[in-house]
DNA sequence: AATCGTTCCTGATAGC
DNA sequence: TGCTATCAGGAACGAT
């Protein structure tokens, strides 16, 4: 499942690929993940589009286009951008958008599941209505600014570090392993914190969300990068996707445990849930 | 205002 | 073997 880091990998590499090109046409396969426009309107509008630069913003792909226009896709859990030629993508039964661009390439967007959303619209309003928090490199995003949207929620940390309302770009994969990284339960609510606990979870966010882009994010089953490859950073992990094995600092067994429907990893002993009463 | 439950969807896996 | 049931999960949405 595409996070910050899967996410930044990939507007990094389509950055490099495609900015400057035009968009001759595209191909709908599939119109579900079609958000704001009817298929036929969506073609009339996107063709002869030309590609100013890419961004991020959360886990969503900004693609910048002229006539001060956005294109916004979010790949949520399966969702892939791979650049090819128009054949490579004629036998994928997933490919649901085949983007058209200069000479023989070609970028489709696939989804197994389906969940991935295309939004085509102007740029400002499109931005503006993304209810996002901070970025986690921004520079405003500093200590300060972290305890102030955490500290009073009475969720649990894991739950508030995922809500892309508090801090950006942020999933399943990440929030499990700076919690493990910080030794805090992902079941201890916000709240219940001590400004010494949430500097340590603040401490591990950048670090470990920068360690994660440089080797390209996690593939867990279905995250791949613009040419098909996995990312490297599934070796790193500690916590997510490894229930029953003994933890690496302390070899006691991770467990998972469901938290506000999702599926949470940590280590019991470096994690404890009452840390006060033991 | 904050939080919780439901929904979307397919493929992998478990159980019989 | 082959069937059915269960589960995974981001975020929008409606309900409380």
């Amino acid at each position: 499942m595409p996070e910050l880091p899967e996410v930044q990998t990939i507007v990094n590499d389509l950055k490099h690929k495609i900015v400057g090109q035009r968009i001759k046409s595209v191909l709908v396969l599939w119109s579900g993940c079609l958000k704001s426009h009817s298929p036929a309107k969506f073609k009339k509008e996107i063709a002869g589009a030309r590609i100013l630069n890419i961004g991020r913003r959360a886990k969503n792909i900004l693609v910048y286009l002229d006539k001060n226009r956005v294109l916004l896709i979010h790949l949520k859990m399966t969702g892939n951008l791979l650049l090819g030629e128009l054949k490579d993508f004629k036998e994928n039964k997933h490919a649901h958008l085949i983007f058209i661009l200069n000479g023989s390439q070609a970028l489709a967007f696939s989804d197994i599941r389906k969940f991935g959303k295309v939004t085509l619209g102007n740029k400002d309003e499109i931005i503006s209505s993304l209810k996002i928090g901070p970025e986690p490199f921004d520079k405003h995003f500093n200590f300060t600014k972290f305890k102030s949207i955490v500290s009073r929620k009475r969720r649990s940390i894991k739950t508030v570090l995922m809500d892309q309302g508090n801090i950006a770009g942020i999933g399943n994969i990440y929030s499990d392993e700076i919690l493990w990284l910080a030794k805090i339960s992902p079941l201890r609510s916000a709240n219940s914190l001590s400004e010494a606990e949430l500097k340590k979870i603040y401490g591990h966010i950048k670090p470990l969300l920068k360690k994660a882009i440089k080797f390209r994010g996690t593939s867990i089953s279905d995250f791949k990068d613009i040419a098909g490859v996995s990312g490297k950073y599934k070796k790193f992990l500690r916590a997510y996707g490894r229930v029953g094995e003994k933890c690496s600092r302390c070899g006691s067994f991770i467990i998972r445990v469901k938290i506000n429907g999702r599926s949470g990893h940590y280590c019991p002993k470096c994690q404890p849930n009452y840390p006060n009463i033991q």
